[in-house]
DNA sequence: CGACCGCTTGATCATAATCAAATTTTGTGG
DNA sequence: CCACAAAATTTGATTATGATCAAGCGGTCG
């Protein structure tokens, strides 16, 4: 299932590569898929997906309270999940980059327990959950790949709750730096120079800690000579000082 | 080395509600069991499940590091689960009580990301995982269920990181209070007295708070009339008291 | 009985929050 | 493209919350 018929707005002109067509020759499926379907089990998965258009920076996927669907893979952008809190206020529950899945915590109640907003313009793969259990059923391998999925969201989970409750400043720091490094080389970007595309507002928001504190950490990591940071703009100088400030195991 | 046989450890007279022999008649299961199983549907699911005798304080049910084979439903006792940081500290994720569902973090890599060890004694159903994916792919009703109570742990570990990140030490206690108030009812047992099953080092380190803090905040909960506290038996005397200091919706 | 453990209480200290203000970046309309 | 307004970020000064250090109090177990 293609573009079925040829895009009217032929203005924006997409390189290839953002281009997906389907699983099987995304640059992302070693990322997002099960590594071990068959060609026509991914075949069959590509057809219950759906590839939306570029959402605008700052628009919703879903919004805390919307009835759960569709779990969401990101094709290209960034999504922050966040959960209001009872006083109002937002806490920031995640950061996904592309090849990361979002959404699953709505399965719980059928109702979205957080919402997402694109912090630049991205790019989804929709994929609705009915026909995702149904496929699962017959398709064991996909079963246990969205078990994973959500397992591996638990003990992301953890290791923030870990993060929130035991370390300081410069380490929740040093450890979201570490995770988006990581993060980064896993899609064969560069490990040392990446943009940020969160505010300090989020990442502050993300860690448990001020914008003013986020903002003194990064000064303080640049008169170390271990970080520079132009603006959103960040490259790790000395990879090893990070992680020893983190002090966790990357 | 099983209970396939009928034990020869006689002494122990158990009283008649703790020793469940099957899902059917155990009065946890509108807590920890889908809703809508078939009677057919749930004598498959008991035949898969394998009941341990009890488990004496401090034991293990299993590490952090050990390969994933189960998830445990909780039959009675309570459990905490926790991990070790990498600078030999511990954090504490989870305190589990009867009928709920522990052990899930191990799907993702097969291998447990946290140890779970009994704050007393405690029983529980082990139900290994490779029959349950099996059973689930042809009962859907199933493979739901167990979506739902991961998609559940996320969302119960968003909450906590909310607390972690926003909340003062008040806060923090006040709503761990309301939370195994609320698991207490929906046992049928006191929401308002209680017997805490954990240390308040148990305590202090899930909520990211020190011992000294805990017992600090306790003492000033009780110079406002809002609790009684007897050591590890606690008096809520005063609930909206407690919700108004918690500040989240239970 | 004495040592130890879990808990409480008090005094002091440190970290990050808060308050305040300057500066840079971004977005918008002329 | 520039000018201006709004937003985001940085930096500084002060404060508050909870950590740390220290000590004492039951209770229990060997």
């Amino acid at each position: 299932m293609q573009a079925s018929k040829p895009s009217p707005i032929a203005d924006i002109k997409p390189c290839s590569h953002d281009y997906q067509v389907n699983c099987g020759n995304c640059r992302l499926n070693s990322i997002c898929l099960p590594l071990a379907l068959k060609n026509e089990d991914i075949k069959q998965l590509d057809d219950i997906i759906q590839r939306s258009k570029p959402l605008q920076k700052g628009q919703h996927l879903y919004r805390e309270g919307d009835e759960f669907q569709s779990v969401y893979a990101v094709r290209s952008g960034t999504l922050k999940a966040y959960k209001n809190t009872d006083d109002g206020k937002e806490q920031v529950t995640g950061f996904y980059f592309p090849g990361e899945i979002l959404g699953m915590d709505g399965i719980s109640n059928n109702i979205h327990a957080s919402s997402a907003k694109t912090l630049e313009t991205s790019a989804v793969c929709e994929i609705p959950f009915t026909s995702l259990e149904k496929l699962s059923s017959v398709m064991p391998q996909l079963q246990r790949h969205f078990f994973q999925l959500m397992s591996k969201e638990i003990t992301e989970d953890q290791v923030l709750i870990t993060l929130l409750s035991k370390n300081s400043a410069d380490e929740r720091v040093a450890a979201l730096l570490l995770s988006i490094s990581s993060r980064n080389a896993r899609r064969k970007l560069s490990a040392t120079q990446f943009r940020l595309p969160m505010s300090r507002v989020d990442i502050g928001n993300y860690l448990g800690l001020t914008v003013e504190t986020v903002s003194r950490v990064f000064s303080r990591m640049q008169k170390m000579e271990i970080l520079r940071v132009d603006n959103k703009e960040i490259e790790i100088l000395d990879p090893e000082g990070v992680r020893s400030i983190a002090n966790v195991g990357d």
